[in-house]
DNA sequence: GTGAAAGCGCTAACAG
DNA sequence: CTGTTAGCGCTTTCAC
């Protein structure tokens, strides 16, 4: 069994209170006492536990991280920023995967809740629960940071892309190359779709040529499936609307899928047509084509979102901020 | 502030003992004091504190998951098979990431045991701390299971595919489909890579066919570069061999590199050349030509160590199990 | 400088 | 069936 403090405490003939005194450093211990504990502690190889301290401190060192899948590289990136934050302290992470279910999702944060969670980030909150009133309630007693989710609540905390800039460099890009017929790919109703969907329509009917027909909406957008989906609806649209020469996907995945279909199709890219996707997941490195895109930097999302929370866990939740992060477009080959 | 037992049991006028019964229903509660009890915990919105909880029952409800990185899907569709067999249960997942740092893999792991975890998970651990006495000496204390890591010790269990059986039934494939000149490609130094060229080097030399210059050693196998490295390294080996029309990569990533090099080459897979790929990532799938792969199950893995883990917890760390996963060949356009 | 003791929120005998 | 009580391992006053 692990050494308790009660154990050290009695091998070095001292008090718990001096144990802990020598552990934490907090107070002063005569320097000979002091080494005769870490003696000690080092021959019994005690170390604290981390479930009575944080019992007796009334805090908790963990923190929770609920995400909606692990299956698109979007999330693992984002949690990597996360990681690499809370490395540097003395927090770990609770990683939580909620299937894109809103009850799970519940389920999976009240849970957080029982353990005390210093704090939660939520990447990707399902509309359901967002409007509902769930996680303002949260709020209220947990620090809450979301991650590409919409609120409106003052105790939340958020970071998310710029994606109206973000779809405006990708369509002015397209354009500024002379395209005209652009075909926009999304997904199912989320917040992210929509907005890139009004750029998309405002900037189409700038130039008169918003057709109804070049927007496309292929279901789930996060899946594994996401690229088949999109190849096979692409193969039928492109062959369709020839006159088609320029593609705004609302992700990367989506890109990628047109890339294939461009292959089937037996379509030269960039020659005769241009895809710009959303995200810069690594994938779009590695098909070749590379793929044009713009950048999240999901590494930042992460990162920045890991410095909200710890701000809200230090100043007692009573602030919130919210980042609006840059978007950057990456010329690849496509 | 969250409600206790304590506040519960005042506005009940019961004892905290009645309150603690009716939450776990593990004795009897007359229906009418119950009902009482479930009412207020429904006002005071009251959820047990797990800390304290599992102080007193002197357990815990996290499992450690320690990875190496989660760049590579590779260890994010492990971790999906982990946290789906967790999910059911009262067990949250603590992750590390530990970037292939044995020092860091040291630490992370200490601080896992300073939180009492039930039980760890390591995936990939590093061959350093396999050889020393470290893991050797957790794995008396808590249950421990490796996933494609070496370990003799009768305390840690562990699952892993059959590589060499995978990589038999690769080369078996390419022969078959009447390939002499075989290239061989792996990464540095892992016991994984190891088995593979083992069973390469038989089989070459069973067809009397065995060159060193058919062997490429490629570096770092598992990071974002994996790719762009292989498709150098690849253009130029080509080239140099044009008799090779067969290639055994070690994972997706290295015959993901394989495939753009081809196409910077103008080699017509599969026609000019035969690729055969290592795991099953998602990624094979969605490049086009779609890779030719051995499929690790990247979930069963997971989920097997789960099992394995849950076995350990269960059966108090007295027991070990080896599971050796079965692989597979996934025929695709390479 | 150091020890004794209270108590964080909870569970589990034990007694009734 | 229910209440009282003793801790789980730790930190932190409060004395000395």
């Amino acid at each position: 069994m692990k050494a308790t403090i009660v154990e050290v405490a009695k091998a070095a003939n001292v008090s718990v209170a001096t144990v802990s005194r020598v552990i934490n450093g907090n107070y002063p211990v005569k320097l000979e006492t002091k080494e005769k504990v870490l003696k000690i502690v080092e021959e019994l190889n005690y170390t604290p536990n981390t479930q009575a301290r944080d019992l007796i401190k009334q805090q908790s060192s963990t923190i929770g991280v609920v995400v909606p899948s692990i299956s698109n590289m979007f999330f693992p990136s984002v949690i990597n920023g996360i990681e690499s934050y809370f490395e540097k302290t003395e927090f770990s992470i609770i990683l939580c995967i909620m299937d894109s279910d809103k009850d799970k999702e519940k389920n999976r944060i009240n849970e957080l809740m029982s353990r005390n969670v210093a704090g939660i980030i939520v990447i990707d909150p399902t509309t359901e629960n967002s409007k509902s009133s769930f996680f303002n309630n949260i709020a209220k007693v947990t620090p809450v940071v979301f991650i590409n989710g919409y609120t409106n609540s003052p105790n939340i905390s958020s970071v998310a892309n710029d994606e109206e800039v973000g779809a405006r460099i990708a369509m002015d890009y397209l354009m500024e190359n002379g395209h005209k017929n652009i075909l926009f790919i999304r997904g199912e109703k989320s917040y992210s779709y929509d907005v890139k969907e009004k750029v998309y329509r405002e900037m189409m009917n700038e130039i008169n040529n918003l057709k109804e027909e070049y927007i496309v909406n292929i279901g789930k957008g996060n899946s594994a499936q996401t690229v088949n989906q999109t190849m096979e609806e692409g193969i039928k649209i492109l062959n369709s609307y020839p006159e088609i020469s320029g593609v705004f996907a609302c992700n990367d995945l989506m890109g990628i899928g047109i890339i294939n279909a461009c292959k089937k199709n037996n379509k030269i890219i960039p020659k005769d047509l241009s895809i710009v996707g959303y995200d810069n997941i690594e994938l779009g490195e590695m098909v070749e084509p590379k793929l044009t895109t713009i950048d999240q930097n999901m590494f930042l999302l992460g990162e920045n979102s890991a410095i909200l929370l710890k701000e809200k866990i230090e100043n007692g939740n009573k602030y919130s901020k919210k980042i609006l992060l840059n978007n950057s477009l990456i010329k690849r080959d496509t």
